[in-house]
RNA sequence: GCGCCCGUAGCUCAGCUGGAUAGAGUAACCGGCUUCGAACCGGUUGGUCGGGAGUUCGAAUCUCUCCGGGCGCGCCA
């Protein structure tokens, strides 16, 4: 259809109507008043200006230069210079011919072949349960990733592991703290330690399977370190005492063994983490390892590299990279006083192995807690000399939780939080997913707990599970009944699919490969949720209004044929939601 | 103070990248099962698109400026 527009305004190009210059790529809608036609084109009045003409007229001449075809039945000038196209109902018709034979590649495109795409999401700190709010980046990443591989990309899901680093330290302490706890010890926990339950239980398992082999005495490990901050101390310095804690668990321990608790509370953690992804229909190809990076010495080449480029200056005792170069508010860190690496190091260098590993594009899935980083990320990646064209940041805003009209507070140090797994257990995989994603993901997401608990089936995705369940349900009928269904012969008869439901049920399925397209593109899962919900609501309002087992033969099987490809188009939208798509329910 | 996101029906949100009379869900009210699943369908009520100015054939959409809300501004991760 936009071809055909094309080449009309190619041949007025040629008759000097318009300018050379002029885009000849246009585009094409969907109507969405059947008064306006199936499609229409707003090229004449977005060419008027450049044309010197006003829209109408340049209109009319687009429509008399239009190349000859078969489906365009009637064309419609209308309102300022809109040109309405009219298609032939019976090439309408043969979507549904289309999407069966086409099956599950129905709404697959090739604009991404031969591109490799790089989808890094969650990539939570493994020092606790991933919570709600981590819930959100993984239904969303991974719907992205769906979307894109159904756009023809090769797509390459990563997490980000953070196994090294300060706050894991912290985890190996508190685990080795609570430890100590269970061995006898009694003394007041760090204010900055991680006070989850799940602390316990690391280290409930740490005891069973190594007895008392870490114990150390109270007295011994809390000798000379700086007062923690509690109600009674206001004076007390939590960040210094636990660090020194640290300090004292490397010493009393000595790394090998410190290692052994540090790997026990990192694997136990990251375990968890794993299944209930995967629980959540959560898969990745890759789990990258921020350690890997300082074992490899990759952080000291980006650094070097960087210095080489001139980018790196010192002060204070600091390295220092110069994003401010790169339009970054001020420059930052790579490298303290001390000498350790900043987490921004470690991510320099990751993001240039990300590069190395030859992507074509690259996408970072954050919480919009991060936002200010992405400069200095941009930064880094164009002082590598890399172009940034490709490299996208997708923000995800927190899901704000409700509970008893309250806010509830989320925190992974104080314990008070409501796990993606507690989540799941309430309101189910699917209902959660589809919540998720059905909102922009720039746009805080208010989630009703005890909505979501009680009422869950007012939630839209049992909406659209119940449309594919009840043509299921038809089918069954159908065998029951003694009628037959076939589809051979249906494909000649859909010329009798001539109410206004089973033209908007046929517009609707036509539609979906655009959708598929643009939520791709755009990276906008909630298109696709918007449009299965559209989708069955077509589907259900037809379910009323006509019935599919009836005496007619030619009827029967072109509206079975119908209910048939629309049943195809739930499964395939649904499965890249990744929701189920049940027979019964 | 600076930066990013947001402000659309009572509530929760869409609005296809500047198009035609701004749409769904939910809530409220009315109506529809002897018939393939009522977890459904139809209808009614409900709007100064936060305010103002600008850009043009045309603005919820783009620009500026106020107002209101969220988040971020470490040699933390």
């Amino acid at each position: 259809m936009s071809e055909l527009v094309s080449l009309a305004l190619q041949s007025l190009i040629e008759q000097g109507h318009i300018p050379a210059e002029s885009p000849t790529d246009v585009l094409i809608e969907h109507t969405r008043d059947k008064a306006h036609g199936d499609f229409a084109c707003n090229a004449a009045m977005r060419l008027a200006k450049l044309a010197k003409c006003n829209p109408r007229e340049l209109a009319t001449r687009i429509v008399e230069n239009l190349p000859a075809n078969s489906f365009v039945t009637k064309t419609e000038i209308a309102g300022p210079g809109f040109i309405n196209f009219f298609v032939d109902e019976s090439a309408q018709r043969q979507i549904i011919n289309t999407v069966l034979e086409q099956g599950r590649a129905y709404g697959t495109h090739q604009i991404g072949a031969g591109k490799k795409v790089q989808v890094e999401f969650v990539s939570a700190n493994p020092t606790g349960p991933l919570h709600v709010g981590h819930g959100r980046g993984a239904a969303y990443g991974s719907v992205v990733a769906s979307l894109l591989k159904a756009a023809g990309f090769e797509v390459h899901r990563e997490y980000y592991v953070n196994d090294a680093g300060r706050q894991m330290n912290i985890l190996a302490a508190s685990v080795w703290l609570r430890y100590l706890e269970l061995c006898g010890e009694s003394f007041a926990f760090p204010a900055n330690g991680y006070k989850g339950d799940y602390i316990r239980d690391i280290a409930q398992e740490l005891r069973q399977a190594h007895d008392n082999r870490f114990h150390r005495k109270a007295e011994d490990v809390f000798q000379g370190v700086p007062e923690d901050l509690t109600d009674a101390n206001p004076q007390g310095d939590k960040e210094a005492h636990i660090d020194a804690l640290i300090e004292k668990a490397k010493s009393l321990l000595g790394a090998a063994d410190y290692r052994a608790v540090f790997g026990k509370g990192l694997n136990t953690i990251l375990d968890d983490i794993r299944d209930d992804l995967a629980e959540f229909g959560v898969e990745y190809d890759e789990w990258f390892s921020e350690q890997s990076l300082s074992d490899n010495d990759q952080i000291q080449i980006a650094i070097d590299e960087l210095k080489e480029k001139g980018f790196i200056y010192e002060e204070g005792g600091a390295l220092w990279f110069r994003s401010t170069d790169f339009g970054d508010e001020k420059d930052r860190v790579v490298v303290r006083e001390n000498g350790q690496m900043t987490y921004f190091a470690s991510d320099i260098a990751y993001h240039l192995n990300k590069y190395q590993r030859g992507f074509d594009q690259l996408i970072d899935i954050w919480g919009a807690d991060h936002h200010g980083y992405v400069p200095r990320v941009r930064a880094a990646i164009e002082a590598l000399g890399k172009s940034t064209d490709d490299f996208h940041v997708l923000l995800v805003q927190f899901a704000i939780l409700y509970r008893g009209g309250q806010k509830a507070q989320m925190s992974t140090r104080s314990g008070e939080f409501v796990t993606l797994r507690e989540l799941r257990d309430e309101v189910g995989r699917d209902a959660a997913r589809f919540f998720y994603i059905m909102r922009k993901s720039e746009q805080h997401l208010d989630f009703d707990l005890d909505l979501a608990k009680s009422q869950s089936s007012d939630n839209p995705v049992y909406y659209i599970q119940y449309a594919h369940a009840r043509i299921c349900s038809v089918f069954r009928g159908l065998t029951e009944s003694g009628q037959h269904y076939h589809p051979k012969q249906a494909e000649g008869v859909l010329h009798r699919l001539d109410t206004e439901h089973e033209q908007s049920l046929i517009k609707s399925l036509a539609r979906y490969p655009e959708v598929i397209k643009a939520a791709a593109l755009n990276h906008e899962p909630h298109q696709l949720a918007q449009y299965l919900r559209d989708l069955a609501n077509d589907f259900h309002t037809y379910y009323n209004a006509h019935r599919f087992l009836i005496e007619d033969e030619e009827l029967r099987n072109a509206r079975l044929h119908l209910i048939s490809a629309t049943r195809q188009v739930l499964q395939n939208g649904l499965a890249i939601i990744g929701i189920a798509a049940p027979e019964a329910m």
